[in-house]
DNA sequence: GCGAGGCGTTAATGAGCGCTAACGTGTTAA
DNA sequence: TTAACACGTTAGCGCTCATTAACGCCTCGC
């Protein structure tokens, strides 16, 4: 239900911040179910207690919604990386502060995960570039660290690593939530944690 | 390019089986790249050198191409998941099994893997109820290994685990799997075994 | 030789969709 | 008071799409 204040607080005078923002949010829990395509105008509209084409009040366009959301997805992660990336010097301490920032996000919404990945390709040429940049900058955060961590992986095997511990933590929307979000989220921490610090050559 | 044999070689006359594997196969990489939605009729005839209505000819429908796709890739899973489980007793030695057979498919198929979980919203219910048993009893299996393995753990936190493996090993489509196939595999297997069997509770 | 059927074609139908047009209403500011 | 504007409404346009209809081959078994 409550979104991140700062996911999708755009320009625009201050009575239709709400709107805009309830709009999205159903928004991102209809595409995350039916998908871009099977989410239709009128759907949207009668979600939020209006009718079909009032949704053109507060954006030009289907997929400029759709845009509006996953940029600001990517961009809120991506500011969350580079804090906790500024915030520690040893590359330890940083991994194991994007992986809880990860992992928060990705148990708090799951429908934007689903989403991020799912109708990346449904977006115009400019914004999706726009997204992907944002996505490629945020993956190189991970990819140095570990790289810091272990100076002799190499920067393929570094990017496999991270995408791999990405699918690992947004695998929340799949096993469904059931138990206790702190245990779920300890648990996927100590997966992720030790997938990626296994990679070093074992001592033994 | 080339898919297993096994997948989506239904019943049918002999001569009709290539055309209708061509048509699986191509359709498995546009809805891959565009979801179901955004591949239409007239685009998959295309792709397969025919035009537009001919698809009928073999399928009785779209979404009935999409859900013998989709059964076709659970069972495959669950068959390659269930000879695994029986051809070993100790389960450190099923879970590397799986483990790689899981790996192996992921990369061999990257399209099927965005297929399944990004389209399976697109079925009508039968067929769905049908993929999600097969994938439930798949998953079953994984979890019930990881709880030979460690007994302590809980059927929650097991099914949680696997599905953060899955995610984990289904991860390929968006690494671009660039570096050899092998490599990348050793790499994703090493991730996957640390972070399941980092599970139990540390001896140090 | 010939009927049956596998496999393809083009044309048409009907539904759904994104989006625009035209219009109404309440609040706000000069 | 009244003009501007934010925010809704209903109609309708134009397009795409899945599906069906009607028809034409080519290749068999007889």
């Amino acid at each position: 239900m409550a979104a991140s204040p700062e996911i999708g607080a755009g320009a625009g005078p201050a009575g239709t911040r709400s709107r805009r923002e309830q709009i999205l949010t159903v928004a991102a829990q209809l595409f995350a179910r039916h998908g871009f395509h099977g989410v239709s105008i009128a759907d949207l509209g009668a979600a939020v207690g209006v009718s079909g084409p009032a949704l053109y009040r507060h954006f030009p366009g289907k997929e400029a919604l759709l845009a509006e959301m996953l940029i600001g997805i990517s961009e809120h992660l991506l500011a969350g990386g580079q804090e906790r990336a500024a915030a520690a010097d040893d590359p330890r301490e940083v991994l194991a502060a994007l992986i809880d920032f990860q992992v928060d996000f990705a148990l708090r919404e799951p429908e934007l995960i689903v989403v991020q990945d799912r109708d990346l390709a449904n977006l115009p040429p400019a914004p999706r570039r726009r997204v992907r940049l944002l996505q490629r900058t945020y993956v190189e955060i991970w990819v140095d660290t570990l790289r810091r961590i272990n100076p002799e992986l190499t920067p393929e095997s570094a990017r496999i690593a991270a995408h791999g511990a990405f699918g690992l933590l947004n695998s929340t929307p799949h096993s469904g939530t059931r138990g206790s979000r702190a245990e779920v989220a300890a648990l996927l921490h100590r997966m992720a944690w030790a997938a990626l610090t296994g990679l070093a050559p074992r001592a033994g």
